[in-house]
DNA sequence: TATTTCTTTGAATGACCATTCAACCAAATT
DNA sequence: AATTTGGTTGAATGGTCATTCAAAGAAATA
């Protein structure tokens, strides 16, 4: 990676870097207790940084929840790409990815609640989540759709993606409230364990 | 009410409006920028106020948290009470609760998000919260208990709760994402929907 | 090489806020 | 009525940060 342009390349390497202290601090400390200077030494670089690069303590923290808003995506979107047309496959790959070993870390998941509890009061965090969320309910309700057709039950495709989306979510935060008796197998059986009694005919062989 | 002592009342009264101000104020600001005096002024008393109460914010804080949980779990024993001894009411009930409009309002829920969110960094709040849990989580194996033996499925209790209790924390936090989109009708529906694919027999006529 | 442009440093600034406390007031007790 | 006890007030204090910025360093350009 011999580079034509240094500059920027620090740069982006520099904004990388207090990301990912953002993120470990957080999960560390909360929101409440996240200071600039936290960051910025997490980061291997001094002060006055944070504001060069980001300008406010609220901006850092809006690019870090669009940073780890697009790791979810990218990896959902790879999981998705793995399965091929079979909507079976697509939504046990989607399950698999909410409680893979990159996404469904008790960092993670920490940080992704502190930014869900301060949904209400910033309507940047809240647009960043609805998207994802939007796009999450999009393609469950269509994978929802085959699975039913196939099924041939006459189930609703938005009552069970409401339903799904908050099952996986309620998990979550199992993770969050007791880490040591979180189990990412057992939140995946729990999930496998609702479309099997939802749909018996296409999910009998797994659980 | 004549009061035999005067003071002690107004003391309760002065704790119950700061505490009352607090939870209106969390609601509407979050954690972060809930400042004293919000607190104090919200309940029509004046600045050091809540320190001479509380000693603390945080101490202010961890009431708040064991007052909204009282509460909660005041409503849940009534509602439990009202079923008698048929589980099959007392889970339908406990679901009431749940969703009812005292307990499940756009202010709470977001309270209570808040304190989750903290839980990782104040063992306080982590213990308030995992006595309500194990309380609803032990309660909650004991119905599904019963039930399944009714029901003569092979089913795990265990799973099952926590399946349960996941699933309505998720519809909770819907309510936090999308107030607009969110009904608690349908989030009933979608209990008893769970209820009603594993326990076929006993929850016909439901849903 | 000299100059310009961009990045980093860390001390200084100032705002905000929890907490303290002396003075005041009201209720209880004598 | 006088005294004690407890609750309330709001100005003052001090600590903790986010943010600013002048100075320095490093890369790009001339």
């Amino acid at each position: 990676m011999a580079s034509k342009n240094q500059r920027s390349e620090n740069k982006k390497n520099s904004n990388l870097r207090l990301i990912s202290s953002t993120i470990k601090n957080l999960s560390k400390k909360g929101i409440n207790d996240l200071t600039m200077n936290d960051v910025s030494q997490g980061a291997g670089l001094s002060q006055g940084i944070v504001n060069f690069h980001f300008k406010s303590k609220e901006l850092l923290l809006i690019e870090t929840l669009k940073f780890i808003s697009n790791e979810y995506l990218t990896s959902f979107d790879k999981y998705l790409k793995k399965a091929g047309d079979d909507p079976k496959l697509k939504i046990i790959n989607m399950i698999e990815n909410d409680f893979s070993s990159k996404i469904c870390t008790p960092e993670k998941i920490s940080v992704w609640f502190t930014f869900f509890s301060e949904i209400k009061f910033k309507p940047a965090y809240r647009q960043i989540c609805r998207e994802r969320d939007l796009y999450y309910q999009n393609v469950t309700e269509n994978i929802f759709s085959e699975l039913i057709k196939i099924e041939k039950n006459n189930l609703s495709k938005k009552s069970l993606s409401i339903a799904f989306q908050s099952l996986i979510m309620g998990l979550w935060l199992n993770q969050l409230d007791e880490p040591s008796k979180f189990s990412r197998y057992e939140s995946k059986k729990i999930c496998i364990d609702y479309l099997n009694t939802h749909f018996p005919k296409q999910f009998k062989g797994y659980s």
